[in-house]
DNA sequence: ATTATAAAACTAATACCATTAGTTTTGGGA
DNA sequence: TCCCAAAACTAATGGTATTAGTTTTATAAT
């Protein structure tokens, strides 16, 4: 047994992601993906379950590619500069990759066994660092769920053009990073 | 001059909104929504602007109501109480109508004159209640932007059931909410 | 080298969607 | 009663996802 060998997943996801970076996540349809592939709309089901599953490939991607980012960001820093280090990439992300994050949170289904575990582990790296400031148990699953929400929170803002004032957007962050680690020194030590 | 009267804009939205809570906004189609009003898809152009227009008049209309849940919340109310009470709104909202919700962050425009005069109106009910806590000038608009990127962030999270673990979510919400005061206060104070 | 095979890519067809153009209906004001 | 403008309609177009069934083709075994 051996077929031929065609396009890959890999090469697939990637000029999907293409798209969503260049034209927005409703661009990303079979029609343009296939335009740019170079082949028919029914071959792509060869690869990926639809578009549904499409959507679930891009939103992995996008999931894995962002942890990376934030390992790597974390990666030999410790407390204050650590969670700065893992905001200033969570937002570069989105910012560099606008299509592809929007993916990351656009039509997913949370109870897929795949995207939940590739969330887990951006979780894991969030919790790896909150837990320096020896947050116990329950408080660590709030912290995280609260760093998320802000990670994200702001970086959807931004990514939909939604902050219109001339105020510095990058102080803005700054300064809800520094609020959010006043607040857990104030409060769980 | 006196036309005769059909549909008017409000029964066309709230229907929309309807779907868009009962099966997402992906769901909210001209096709799907002509057949719950019993009329034939080209009829919703009298009154919209095609599937576009349709997604900002929901988009509006959410945007509006979120705002009327925010400001009857925070009335009478000062300091931690009206940010508290705030924010357990906010969510709420989002629970009770996840898809108009949605819709407020689903392809809007943010250069759109209306949909920013209504965003404009929450920013301004959050600020209201942040300058309570004596925050100048352009800290006040980066507590602002941190407080609605914290509502919406968490609020979104939750909206997709990105929370998986069993602990408590509004236990959750309400460490956040609470970090984000001790910071605030520690902080611009 | 030849051949069998399984995957990849294809064509054709269906059903749904948004949208436009042009027609018919209809209800309130004169 | 009649007018007329808005509302709703029919018909048609081009895009979309998707399925079924066919053809192509690279590889692996002979």
């Amino acid at each position: 047994m051996s077929p031929r060998v065609g396009l890959d997943l890999k090469t697939i996801v990637k000029a999907a992601a293409d798209i969503a970076d260049a034209d927005g996540i409703e661009a990303v349809t079979l029609g343009t993906l296939s335009r740019k592939l170079n082949i028919r709309p029914p071959s792509l089901y060869n690869h990926v379950e639809g578009l549904p599953g499409l959507r679930k490939e891009l939103a992995l991607y996008g999931i894995k590619e962002l942890e990376k980012c934030l390992a790597l960001a974390a990666a030999g820093k410790a407390l204050d500069d650590a969670v700065r280090s893992m905001g200033e990439a969570y937002l570069a992300f989105a910012r560099r990759k606008p299509g592809l994050y929007e993916a990351t949170f656009y039509t997913i289904d949370m109870g897929d066994t795949d995207i939940k575990l590739a969330s887990d582990k951006i979780v894991n790296v969030v919790i790896q660092v909150l837990q320096q400031y020896g947050i116990d148990g329950e408080n660590a699953v709030h912290a995280t769920r609260g760093l998320r929400s802000i990670l994200h929170g702001f970086a959807s803002i931004v990514q939909k053009g939604g902050f219109a004032m001339e105020i510095d957007i990058n102080e803005s962050f700054h300064f809800l990073i520094d609020t959010f680690l006043m607040g857990i020194k104030n409060k769980c030590i």
